[in-house]
DNA sequence: CCGAGAATTGAATACGTATTCAATAGTCCC
DNA sequence: GGGACTATTGAATACGTATTCAATTCTCGG
């Protein structure tokens, strides 16, 4: 290869040398739409080639002060409705010419350093899920110029775009359908007390249930947590009076609660007890548990997530938008099914 | 807040402007270990805090040539050992002062166009994952400096760092414990054809079962994929003389096999038929499953790519190293113990 | 009080690209 | 063939920081 001083990567101008033309030049070559002759634009091209010449998008971005970057705050991946829907994001995202530029917060960490890391990188937009938002953090992301967009949750009383589920119309969907199926025992397992999800579909739940006529459900918390669901589950079982319909603030605590029942209770799930979830992940429709649902498409939460990121970098002045991706109830064995 | 012209984000001279000193001595103030006065920092920081200045990572990534990005590519994020992994990975990466940017290639996509990306990115290291690497790919990394780790993936003839399982070892093992279960009829279920994990798992079964005097195992191929891991279940079944013990390339196909067995099928798992996966992934201890497994333990594997990774960061000429964790065969239900 | 050395500071510059702007070459119409 | 455009090009500069280097101040032992 050719003559590039020691082990230095070759830049525009090493490519301009050996093409003959200048450094826009060569910067034009690479840019879509640049105003260049084709022969030119030949001639860099095969120049770059022959060095190995990489534009640096560092540089670029620096100059352009876009970075291509979107930010994605996500944890829980352990819960598999967050890896599906970061693929599809990430996959949507590339299409557009954005990367993924990925924060994953400890479970219980605060958000600060979180938004000084991301401000820091100067990422276009910030894709938040599985994550709360202060009133400072949206504040400085929007003195900042860079649209925030939360997934899956919403934060009353600060205007951030939201794409969610919905929580709360689903969740009295649920309560209805154990009501109709004849259960008396109504159940509600929590997930983190501070998020939104959990508390809107809780709301919804017992909105449900009063219409109804049912009483006040039982309830305990799991976290969002397997392990801690499952500990809650058995709670429930040990009671005097166990529940006879538990309803799971999301799929992945319910696939836990399914996991106690199995082994530890002889109750079983859709004639005993009804277990229902939220999310509709895919283990949700393994056969071995049949779970009852909510759905929340991941793939479609994800297109209106890019969507509305997408619109905010295009349009800086537009409100923000609350995007409620609608879901159905999905009724397979774990519950059962309504009385005709 | 202060005086910065328009809607521009206040820059280093800015806070240099307000507190009374140099630019330079801004950049100072942000800088860990930097030679400069405690009231002069003192002074920036609260002129910065004033002003809501962040130093602008891609300004300094110029001038140090370094972004402290590290790329990962990683994709088959439904198989949940792969969002497992990644998470760990990002958590030890943030502690080391790195961040990652994702790439997600889709299933079948080659990886020119990814290794294009990520060099124009100019991430620091790259991290492989779920994705095999040509030759041209190693060689253009190396020559632009990039330290490249493969991770659960191992391509023959290139000296490129990876961090693996044991999976030729493992399988043997496997193969031995089938055997001394008193099974006659072995199948293999392997994943990508192509995939280094799914050649040497199958290798070592094959290697197993001949040191063990069993024949040569029936065979399907379930490409990784959860679907067409049940579909290659269902036609082992349907032979006029289905296997007795089933091997999978790894649990989450397992996963699938044990369903379709739960579903279309008389048969017991753990009776009248094992199965077997590769991986301990979470769902495999699941009571439902109880997937008898050879672990491959992540949270372990992803300190040593990032351990390998910060290695090669640090001492650049260092030879690639071939780094296999250890982990151990774990007798659940799904396969029947050996006989005493 | 003096001088050697350490600590601190700012002016100048580099990093690699995109963009502005003026200059030049090429095109088309009548 | 001339004038009005359009297409193409390069010189100069900006982007926001880190680093080099020389200058200045401070410290301390004698």
């Amino acid at each position: 290869m050719s003559s590039i001083k020691n082990g230095r990567r070759p830049t525009a101008r090493d490519v301009a040398r050996v093409a003959g033309v200048s450094q826009p030049a060569v910067s034009r070559a690479f840019t879509e739409g640049a105003s260049i002759a084709v022969e030119t634009r030949d001639k860099v091209l095969r120049a770059a080639k022959e060095l190995g010449y990489r534009p640096n998008l560092i540089a670029r971005s620096l100059t352009t002060s876009r970075s291509r970057l979107v930010g994605v705050a996500m944890s829980y991946l352990e819960n598999p409705f967050y890896p599906a829907m970061l693929e599809r994001i990430a996959a949507i995202l590339a299409d557009a010419g954005y990367k993924v530029l990925l924060f994953t917060s400890p479970p219980g960490a605060p958000c600060e350093p979180l938004l000084e890391d991301v401000l820091r990188n100067r990422v276009d937009a910030l894709i938040l899920a599985s994550a709360s938002i202060t009133s400072r953090f949206a504040e400085e992301c929007s003195r900042a110029g860079v649209p925030v967009v939360l997934v899956n949750r919403r934060t009353p009383g600060h205007r951030t775009s939201t794409v969610t589920g919905m929580n709360e119309d689903g969740a009295v969907v649920i309560a209805e359908r154990i009501a109709r199926a004849g259960h008396r025992r109504p159940a509600f397992m929590a997930g983190l007390e501070n998020a939104s999800t959990s508390q809107e579909r809780e709301r919804g739940f017992l909105r449900g249930l009063v219409a109804a006529g049912l009483p006040e459900p039982l309830r305990v918390v799991g976290h969002f947590d397997f392990e801690r669901a499952r500990s809650a589950m058995r709670a429930l079982l040990a009671l005097p009076k166990p529940p006879d319909a538990v309803f799971c603030a999301n799929d992945y605590m319910a696939l836990a609660a399914l996991q106690t029942l199995h082994e530890e209770s002889a109750l079983r799930p859709g004639r005993d007890i009804s277990i229902i979830g939220f999310d509709d992940i895919p283990a949700a429709a393994w056969p071995s548990f049949a779970l009852s649902t909510f759905s929340q498409p991941y793939a479609l939460m994800a297109e209106r997530v890019v969507a509305r990121v997408l619109d905010q970098l295009r349009h800086p002045g537009r409100p923000a938008v609350e995007d409620v991706v609608p879901g159905s109830f999905l009724q397979r064995r774990s519950s059962r099914p309504v009385r005709a």
